[in-house]
DNA sequence: CGGCTATTTGAGTCTAGTCAAAGCCTGTGG
DNA sequence: CCACAGGCTTTGACTAGACTCAAATAGCCG
């Protein structure tokens, strides 16, 4: 992996020159999240600090404990976060995509880690940097703040999840949640192609695989879902599936 | 809505010269959470935007889906922070005291509900006029983000605790952070005087009063705590209680 | 000293976890 | 094109940790 500094600077530049106005027109993630926030020129600014990445599937680019030096801003593909303890029990506290911030979670330190779940590519800003074009763009840092806010109450559900909810009403609602966030792919339908693995969904619910594979089970038989293949899922019953994952039943 | 610069400022003196250096100066929660940030003299200014309040004991004072009108900030006594499901399960998502900030978690509407355990007082903002000061003072802003940089982290540690961690650690891992937090009281031994009932405790910890109790009973026979009445429990190891709550045996 | 509530303890149940095996997809190479 | 290896997922049998229901105990307050 390179992120030598003199690369990325160069390559930022270069892609800058390159398209006149910037990758960020071009950006899948330039009307959403943070940038979405940005008027164009504002924008270009914006990107004059962001340097370019990539990770591959399944690699670790951010490490809990590691001091906290840059933001993320995803562009494209999938990451996971999460929070291990010393015996190798992991907690994944979110999925983000593109036009997701990651970074907020942490003072000196980060506290948790990110990989890679499918290609990633995202922005990085150094935090120094960022925090000091507050004062020159301060919708920047409104819109973290939303940002924040919208985190710390995803995670609050989280928690009502984690800490009071049976295992299928776990597995409906983060179905029904992804079914929300993600806008439905292909025709026959309604149908979900997850891009986590079943130890993900595992590691995100609580749960061990074994139990998520019985609550898709249980709501198979239900007539609520089809499970496919390679991730896909089909909802059969939108209706069914949110009330038992908001337990409305 | 009346926030033109004018009339707070009219209001501002108000209370400046009724309370001659005014209420802050002598304020619990002066050198800690929000205010903190603030020099003397923008805090006076800040006070003169805030309503004080109190909460009795067991009164609610923020209901999840509510219209979102204000933020809080307590300066004394403790409330709990809730979300609940529709048959009545409940996760406490955290307690607040002397200097913690509420609000964050919401956008037009409260994410959460909160309750006082003990009697409570405040200062109550104006979401809509608190926004328009930001522009005058962006230290608020600023340590308004840092502050949901920190309730993000300790609610995704929130997370791991529910979602991976045994009751006993639960327990221990609790009462390790409040023993940080608080600080200790009454000079033999370590003794802690938790404000909040089992129930709570329970509620917070993602378990039934029972388990608690049951885990509390363990931690006693292990010599880490002693259970005494009146919500106090004495801290007899420490060291051992971190080690347990930390899930690094 | 009662009456009330909060907490602890006990006995049995149940949900989810553990261990184990079978099935299924994917990708590779003959 | 098919056979096979590897990983992922499902299913099964059993266990264990936490929950439920119930009763006893201990504080708290008048």
């Amino acid at each position: 992996m390179s992120f030598d500094v003199a690369t990325l600077r160069r390559r930022s530049i270069n892609v800058l020159t390159e398209n006149g106005l910037g990758l960020c027109t071009r950006c899948e993630a330039r009307h959403i999240g943070l940038c979405d926030a940005l008027h164009d020129d504002d924008l270009h600014f914006l990107a004059g600090v962001a340097r370019q990445g990539t990770v591959e599937k399944n690699h670790v680019f951010v490490t809990e404990g590691d001091a906290a030096r840059s933001f993320f801003n995803i562009n494209h593909g999938t990451a996971k976060l999460y929070k291990d303890l010393p015996d190798g029990r992991r907690q994944i506290t979110g999925f983000v995509g593109a036009g997701d911030f990651i970074g907020l979670a942490a003072d000196t330190h980060y506290a948790f880690s990110a990989e890679a779940i499918e290609p990633v590519r995202f922005c990085r800003f150094d935090r120094v940097e960022l925090r000091a074009i507050f004062g020159r763009f301060p919708e920047i840092e409104r819109r973290l703040l939303e940002v924040a806010s919208h985190e710390l109450i995803v995670c609050q559900e989280h928690s009502l999840l984690l800490g009071r909810m049976t295992a299928i009403e776990r597995v409906a609602s983060f179905l029904d949640v992804w079914l929300h966030r993600a806008p439905p792919c292909q025709g026959s339908g309604i149908t979900l192609n997850l891009p986590m693995s079943r130890s993900d969904l595992a590691e995100y619910l609580g749960l061990t695989i074994e139990t998520v594979s019985r609550a898709l089970a249980s709501l198979r038989k239900q007539g609520v879902v089809a499970v496919a293949a390679d991730h896909r899922i089909s909802i059969l019953d939108p209706a069914r599936l949110s009330i038992i994952g908001q337990a409305a039943a």
